[in-house]
RNA sequence: GGCCCCAUCGUCUAACGGUUAGGACGCGAGGUUUUCAACCUCGAAAUCGGAGUUCGAUUCUCCGUGGGGUCACCA
């Protein structure tokens, strides 16, 4: 494993950083926790350093089989690429945190040894108990003096078999003053802060223990994290100075709050990045959107992949928490889904239908009509999948006719005689097109004619061919539309339509 | 409650002692229009409160208020 930095060379915030995203393997990554990666790898590539991918599995109780795939996944849907990482490896391997316990357990010796650290036998009940009594005595809570027990005979009873955890022995007295990036120096009391857990009985570290020793053997030049950390900081300060380890600098992200306040959750309709991936919402819309939120660069708002890859900086996040815009979220994908070159759109549509459509819709769809229609309805949605809704009538031979009520608005409120009349009109008009001229321009020509001879206004006209045609009363542009359909199925929905109003 | 962090339009943000406090979403009005969108124009909308420091505070300091985080053998 390789050593420390050398001198000449030498990594910085803004020189060849690494900065790593830790994940727990216990579920879908959320979108606080995901801006957190990908915050951290465009930070490195801005400045020319690696983006490493540590898998922290030292919770045996919470893992979720698959859910380290799904995090890569995640990742990779984003666009985010990383140097090292527990599929591909790397230089600083394993970088599966349960794969590295000997490394923890040797930090434990030497602290052990130093006396740093202390063996602690107290059993769950025992803890509970004190922290009663230090509630009840108003003093502050932590675990403290628990127990005090020689070393030797620590060491005999572990090895006796006896049941531990290792603790750090926090000094009682004086200031821990720890540096945050954003937010400059940030002092505790040590007499606030307790003798924490840094091995668990199961021979797993904590996340503390963890953090220093791994940060530190893959020479980590920035860990950023969440805000909910700030209170752990002089916790991974002691540490670090305890092994002799230069500390590393730190960036503490605010979290990212609900609509209503509070913290966001499922209930807030806070999604996994998968699930925004299911839901018809584009790669470059999330990653721009997920830096939109607690960071923002001068009056700009729509930044490409590789704008934020020369303009992102850690040093420029915000530090006030901000709320999940859903909003702009949902704007921000319609601004995308419209700037997507025809042919992407094309295929991301092909493949969006396939799994939106009826199931008795033959698949593999006509690429041919997917061409004709999606420019149709480019500008028209917001989410890849509000696309079905709009243009399933292309696919089905027989629509259900549309209830008089449909038909029946403005204009032909109380009059499904002269509708109907109307409709047989323009079916018979249609009817007539040669075939040769059944294109749109033709049909509009022919429906603007019909209006005029009708005295109609061409929307109160088309309103009616629209509503029979389509079987919706918003659509797709009509007349191509109608020529997509094709004259056959188009004058017999209007017949339809028609016979269903008189 | 202790400790810690934070505070600009409803929301996301810009301003790094001097601006009519800017942009974006959303909202409202108008234009365009075959529906719906898209698009264009315009509009309403903010520096939490109070003391300081300064010729001058959104910006620096302190106090208050409000919000958030954390007090596990979870991360």
């Amino acid at each position: 494993m390789p050593v420390g930095n050398s001198d000449q060379n030498k990594r910085t915030l803004t020189n060849r950083p690494r900065l790593r995203y830790a994940p727990s393997p216990t579920g879908d990554p959320h979108v606080g926790n995901i801006r957190q990666a990908v915050w951290s790898w465009l930070h490195a590539k801005r400045y020319g350093g690696d983006f490493i991918v540590r898998l922290e599995d030292t919770d045996q109780s919470r893992a979720q089989p698959g859910a380290d795939k799904r995090i890569l996944d995640s990742l990779r849907w984003l666009g985010v690429e990383w140097d090292e990482g527990p599929d591909i490896g790397g230089e600083y391997a394993p970088y599966i945190q349960s794969h590295r316990l000997d490394l923890y357990h040797d930090h434990i010796k030497m602290l052990l040894k130093n006396d740093a650290a202390r063996r602690c036998f107290c059993s769950p009940e025992r803890l509970t108990e004190i922290r009663e009594e230090q509630q009840a005595n108003k003093l502050p809570p932590g675990i403290r003096d628990c127990c005090d027990i020689a070393p030797e005979d620590a060491e005999a009873r572990a090895a006796a078999g006896e049941s531990y955890v290792v603790r750090f022995k926090t000094p009682r007295e004086g200031t821990t003053v720890a540096t945050d990036l954003l937010r400059g120096d940030i002092s505790f009391e040590n007499s606030t802060l307790d003798d924490f857990v840094l091995l668990k009985s199961d021979g797993f570290p904590t996340y503390h223990l963890a953090h220093v020793v791994d940060d530190h053997a893959m020479d980590i030049t920035l860990v950023t994290r969440g805000e909910e950390w700030i209170s752990s900081l002089p916790r991974h300060a002691l540490l670090f100075d305890a092994f002799g380890y230069d500390r590393p600098e730190y960036a503490h992200a605010s979290v990212i709050k609900a609509p209503g306040g509070g913290k966001l959750s499922k209930r807030d309709g806070a999604k996994s990045i998968l699930e925004y991936a299911e839901d018809g919402y584009l790669p470059e819309t999330l990653l721009n959107f997920l830096c939109l939120t607690g960071w923002g660069h001068g009056d700009q708002t729509l930044f490409s992949r590789s704008d934020l890859l020369s303009l992102f900086d850690m040093s420029d996040i915000t530090l006030a928490s901000a709320t999940f815009d859903h909003d702009k979220l949902a704007w921000l994908n319609g601004t995308y889904i419209r700037a997507l070159d025809e042919n992407v759109f094309v295929t991301s549509l092909k493949r969006q239908l396939e799994l939106d459509l009826p199931v008795d819709v033959p698949r593999p769809l006509d690429e041919a009509l997917i061409e004709s229609i999606a420019p149709l309805i480019q500008e028209r949605i917001t989410l890849m999948t509000d696309a079905v809704a709009l243009v399933d009538f292309f696919w089905q031979s027989k629509i259900s006719t549309p209830p008089p009520e449909d038909f029946l608005v403005k204009k032909w409120r109380d009059r499904a005689q002269e509708a109907s009349a109307t409709l047989e009109r323009v079916g018979t008009r249609l009817n007539d097109l040669p075939d040769s001229s059944w294109n749109t321009s033709e049909i509009e020509a022919l429906l603007r004619n019909l209006a005029e001879e009708l005295s109609l206004k061409a929307g109160e006209l088309l309103s009616l061919v629209r509503t029979a045609v389509t079987g919706k009363r918003i659509s797709p542009p009509l007349f191509e539309s109608m020529e997509i359909v094709g004259k056959g199925l188009v004058v017999e929905r209007i017949n339809e339509a028609s016979s269903s109003l008189s």
